[in-house]
DNA sequence: CATGAAAACAGGTCTTA
DNA sequence: TAAGACCTGTTTTCATG
């Protein structure tokens, strides 16, 4: 049998299945988990349970729409800290709750991040927070081609 | 009480809470949700339909550390299909199962995508999928100073 | 496999439009 | 009076030793 071998885990087809399974409801049952990949539920539960411990499984959680929260507009943020600048930047960075996600960055840009916003008037909020010491670019998002996607859509199995 | 309303979603107190109990933990029960904010699990389980009804709730996930499935190098790409080939480009972007999530914007960048892989090598077979057709911007992910936070952070209640 | 917990379902009450 | 939110039982299903 294939198996995807690292040095924190070794993933079989029905780890994947779990997996997958998971993925597109992570509130599925144990016991339907358990009929969907022909396996006991305990077995499963012993599956899920080395899946978290392994740290492959790093969370449960749920999808919100923030359009349904009021964030109708989303955007990229490119942020480039002046010289000197850079600690300062990412403690504006984290006390912003408009930035969902923010990575450091190799390249001319330090740091990408994700704001969701709900109009023009606060993202203008949030770039004059951090303009004083970096230098931004905003994108917009208009659509989103790829969806949200699976890791595992990559693996065979 | 204080409640947030749009076009689709009226969420008050309750609701907020589960959303972030949820969030920490999709796959808490209703029972504990209930004892959690004080409700009986049928007034949550009915609750917790009707956010999903409304499309506030879009899906339950699991999040999965792509490390520990052999991703160990994250980046972001950006793209800039050559004139006339943006239809080209989408479909191999969406082709392309390294690709987590793309998004279409504004500004002289047309697509801002991320990219999992496992290797310098498998980065470079991306990328090389979509250079004949357009201009790309790789940038490696570093760290990531935000970790994925919650929608609901910024809203009080 | 057995037991305690939780989910699903079915009425029933109270409030509000 | 009708709709909606919530509650209390009961039955079935599930989690777990």
């Amino acid at each position: 049998m294939k198996r995807l071998r690292n040095e924190n885990a070794d993933l079989d087809a029905s780890d994947l299945k779990i997996l997958r399974l998971l993925e597109k409801d992570a509130r599925t049952s144990t016991a339907e988990l358990a009929r969907a990949v022909g396996l006991s539920a305990p077995s499963v539960a012993e599956r899920i349970r080395k899946l978290q411990e392994n740290g492959v499984i790093e969370a449960y959680t749920v999808r919100i729409n923030p359009a349904a929260l009021g964030m109708k507009l989303s955007a990229w943020l490119r942020i480039r800290p002046v010289p000197g600048q850079l600690a300062v930047v990412t403690e504006i960075i984290r006390d912003l709750p408009e930035i969902a996600l923010c990575d450091r960055v190799t390249g001319e840009d330090c740091f990408i991040a994700l704001a969701h916003v709900g109009s023009v008037a606060e993202l203008e909020r949030v770039i004059d927070r951090i303009i004083p010491y970096a230098m931004t670019n905003t994108a917009i998002i208009q659509s989103s081609p790829v969806e949200p996607r699976s890791l595992l859509d990559g693996l065979k199995g």
